[in-house]
DNA sequence: GACGAATTAGACAAGAGTGTCTAAATTTGT
DNA sequence: ACAAATTTAGACACTCTTGTCTAATTCGTC
């Protein structure tokens, strides 16, 4: 009978447009009323749909939160691995590198639209889905700072750095980075990007004036560090 | 007819204590439900006290909410300067004594339960009261913040450290302070004395690398910098 | 112990939201 | 253009919540 009988299901063109447009709105409104004050019909309409579509799709307003929520990770996740890999490993100017690497952390993933929502479903909704945030954790924080803390690890072993624990100087570098942002934060607001360069200057130069190298102990005659061998 | 004119209305005994048990269950409870998953029984219960109750007193649910708010910033406003005013100007131990300030601030104001449910509350509803929260940050932190730059300014000032921007360095020294408790306040959670005084410490240190005064200039002839007149 | 105020349990109407169902309209693949 | 699948609007039963009301009870004071 079925001819199709390859992936098993095929889903029709619009179907997946569907799909997408209730998860930006499920995520929008989930975010902004919060799980309990979120109603389906809100989201509907937001997403231009029925509201029968969305139970089609997701059977319940807790699936498509469970789904929202992942699909956020992943995506959050992606963003933060494909940023780290601009980290500056050979910087040529190290200030202004880890700035421009501060600015892009920031932009692209903390105050980014999925960011913002990440951040702020597992603020409220956190302690009501352990298991959901136990996943969250281990595949974002878990898997991130690692990581960053690499990046330092291996700028200090070149030699650009004087760092003893990198997992704590990489906590320490985004947090110096944010620092101007939180209240901003705080209050859902998205910060300028002047507010971000700013914040991230200022977090950087903090960041080197404790971290920085100290006058290369062997041929200190000026105070220029000539690096390389 | 009243020999009690006083002051015009005298609550009985047990008013009082049945309005603050209403204000306890319901910062709990909007704090783990939030405002619309919240629902008047259940502070009820939890305050051990009968809804007819709760309206008495506060008319309905936002007036309830907003009086919540109210409380919290005002109780966590009268902590964070009672903590201020223990700033070391005259630190024996600058590393030791900023460290314990840390502490305290953390202990006391950040992870006190009025703090925490403070916090989760303008994250989860600041948006859907602006003036409210407009409030919030003019009385809270737009008066907390200044008070601790002017106690760094001063320690600055008084030679113990080398600080351009006092506003920035006080932000700073929170941001580095709380460093590493970051992802357990995102899930609520309550870090341990242990790593609140882990992240004081390694914030602390860092803050001192950065700002520390160098070396006592009198008697600098290697390679520290002769700053001053 | 008696008075007045506050509290209580319970019923209640009104409204809102979830999730299901149906029949009609639309879209998709062929 | 046809057939199958999907989407749609609307009605629907059901549950939950808010806020009010009443009558009985408890509490604090004298």
């Amino acid at each position: 009978m079925k001819h199709d009988v390859s992936p098993d299901t095929i889903p029709p063109r619009g179907h997946e447009a569907k799909r997408a447009s209730i998860m930006d709105a499920a995520g929008e409104v989930f975010c902004r009323e919060s799980f309990a004050g979120a109603n389906i019909d809100m989201i509907a309409a937001e997403a231009g749909v029925s509201r029968q579509t969305i139970y089609n799709h997701h059977g319940d307003k807790e699936k498509l939160f469970v789904a929202i929520v992942r699909d956020l990770t992943e995506r959050c996740n992606a963003g933060i691995f494909a940023t780290i890999s601009t980290f500056p490993d050979q910087p040529k100017d190290l200030e202004a590198d880890l700035i421009a690497f501060a600015v892009r952390m920031n932009r692209n993933c903390i105050c980014s639209r999925d960011g913002k929502f990440l951040r702020k479903l597992i603020q409220a909704e956190g302690e009501r889905y352990p298991e959901l945030f136990a996943e969250w954790r281990e595949q974002g924080p878990g898997r991130t700072w690692p990581a960053i803390a690499a990046r330092f690890a291996r700028l200090a072993h070149a030699g650009f750095l004087d760092i003893e624990d990198p997992d704590v100087a990489a906590r320490q570098f985004q947090a110096l980075a944010n620092a101007e942002l939180q209240t901003t934060f705080m209050l859902g607001g998205t910060p300028t990007d002047d507010e971000v360069l700013q914040s991230a200057t200022h977090g950087v130069r903090t960041f080197l004036r404790a971290f920085a190298k100290r006058q290369p102990a062997a041929d200190a005659q000026k105070h220029s560090a000539l690096a390389g061998a």
